[in-house]
DNA sequence: GATGAATGAGGATTCATTCAT
DNA sequence: TATGAATGAATCCTCATTCAT
């Protein structure tokens, strides 16, 4: 079952998406907005992609705002489930944060594609789905400020400022977005700032 | 002169833009552009934000396209002034390296309309001039990671991987442009990552 | 089945091009194109004529280039299809001639529109297009100057200067796409000119 | 004087336009018109061409269609006037056709530039200037037509039909606007078009 | 004479989306 | 499910021309 939570979180990450031309659909315009931005690009390269006209892609999405909204939501669980299996197998305060950290930061690179549209794009949602998106993000920050929190009661952390670390840490993760493009490895470069995560709220 | 060098990196950032036109359709154009992306941006809307005609803005300049170069030559460039005049006024490789992180933080803070499109928009550049910006950026990248090196040779610092430090240094920096609104001020937010980073880099 | 060559070389020009928006959209592009020129038509006035809105123009063709492409192309393919024809009819050098001069004449003034765009445009053509054309149009001289070349073996003809006597006669065809309108009728003003042609070819 | 009546016809054509801007101007939309046509033709590069802003053209000229104007009008009238000088060294009918011919086929050929604007871009012209071309237009059709007849009356020629040959003299010349580049050379294609037509109008 | 700045009126083309089939 | 044909609205950009200087 830890298989299963890891696919879950991972590889398997559309493979619920049916039927096949809908998820195929979708991983296509991840790429194209990948590629060239939500607003860059177009229905008819999406639909090209699949091999289908570009009427099809209204078969199975109701607009193209929906197509990101999808893309988006599925990237914003996963990264959130990911997260939370890495805290949850660590016992000491500082080593579920640098759990968090690393898979965090790991997850930006291994998935940089649908990490960009996730963390870049959401500002073309529709206010009804930003709304949601929002709240799904919302959730892993509460879910990060908690772990710091619990620390710090702990006396195992030192915090300087709770909310601003908070947002260090998820920015150090989500830059990797903008600039990861094949190096180093995402497990290698999680554990680089799982250390430096560690650094920034170690008691001296 | 403190205070000319200061301008320079920071209040008269548009100051040298003539004749008056060009500098307000440079301003038209950054927020535009923040606030729809280069794509999600019409030149239409920039003229009318000036009060031009859609026409003007090609007395000005040759294309939309243009108009992010600019803006983004002119951001670049003015991180790294900011920086660089922060960096000298301190003495102690640490201080140094904190100098850059608050400055480059606040920067990124301060200006977050104009930080905004300088990170996020320079893939819509053509080749010739995204060269030239990513020579810029190079600069910022090589200026950092001298920082670190000659402290980590005076012993002053501890550094665990510069390249990636180097990187998660600019990221947390960078990535202010994405969520920053109003609060807290680039002071606060500056120092308080300033203090981060030194953590990073601290010997134990 | 005379007919039926005759209708491929002339009256049929337009039913092979399938479906019928595309072939309205053609015919209204050659209209704009003889009364405004290639540059002074406009996409817009082409698809009005049609009932159609501008966009649909690039449902059938990639630009407005390529409808001036498909207009030079079934032009010249018709000159040449008529003129071949009225040739095998003829048995005397002479009358070959006479045929081909007074044919290539008459469809000139015929299809005076079309003629007219096939004549005068050709240079608005993109490289690759223009190449194609131009190959059509070597077909044609080569045509003419091979049948002034057997006949001035059979000593049948007395040709001054076989290539600028080529030229010459398809002057005469030619011009006629930049004066005709409605008269003299194309047989006529044909018949005239194969004389003439003849005189020019005849020994003394 | 036979020097000052070639000059006029010729080499001077251009020499009587004043000030050197309006000639340069002049010049400048010759070649413009002639490489872009009319219509592709742009006030903007031909300004350029001579070094001056696009507004200095409006010093100069009411607007774009007066500089077709009077190239045209300067076009029409050194071909009349090159001709007629020619026409009037020769006695003998048939010679007089044939210097007519040969010269206004070889004034096509050395002058193609201005040739090609003059007889293909003057439907571009308002109504007004259309109308005084037409009129010069219609002087050189008549002065062919009175030589062909008075030939006629003498039994010197042997014309078909008269208007019919007029304007198939005619062509011959014009259509050389059409494709010559610089061979052979206009002498050499007017004593040849000059034979041609000589056949055309010999009688048996 | 000459020009820098400005503009009104388009111009070709693109695009998300619809709908009858 | 899928698509060919169609479109309304927009987009960037161009151009002949004007006018204050």
């Amino acid at each position: 079952m830890t298989k299963r939570l890891l696919m879950r979180g991972a590889e398997g990450l559309w493979d619920h998406v049916e039927p096949a031309s809908s998820r195929e659909l979708l991983l296509a315009a991840l790429d194209e907005f990948a590629l060239h931005g939500y607003q860059g690009a177009t229905t008819r390269d999406i639909a090209q992609r699949v091999g289908l006209s570009p009427a099809a892609l209204y078969v199975h999405y109701k607009s193209k705002a929906d197509l990101l909204f999808e893309i988006t939501r599925i990237g914003h669980e996963s990264v959130l489930a990911d997260a939370k299996e890495a805290v949850e197998q660590a016992d000491e305060p500082l080593a579920r944060v640098r759990a968090f950290a690393s898979t965090f930061t790991a997850w930006h690179a291994r998935h940089h594609t649908l990490a960009h549209v996730t963390q870049y794009e959401i500002d073309e949602l529709k206010a009804q789905q930003l709304r949601e998106i929002r709240r799904l993000r919302r959730k892993i920050v509460d879910y990060l400020d908690e772990l710091l929190r619990s620390g710090e009661a702990d006396g195992a952390l030192d915090v300087i400022d709770r909310p601003g670390t908070v947002t260090a840490i998820l920015s150090l993760g989500i830059d990797v977005a903008r600039w990861y493009g094949s190096s180093p490895s995402p497990e290698a470069l999680g554990e680089l700032y799982g250390e430096l995560v560690v650094r920034m709220v170690s008691p001296a």
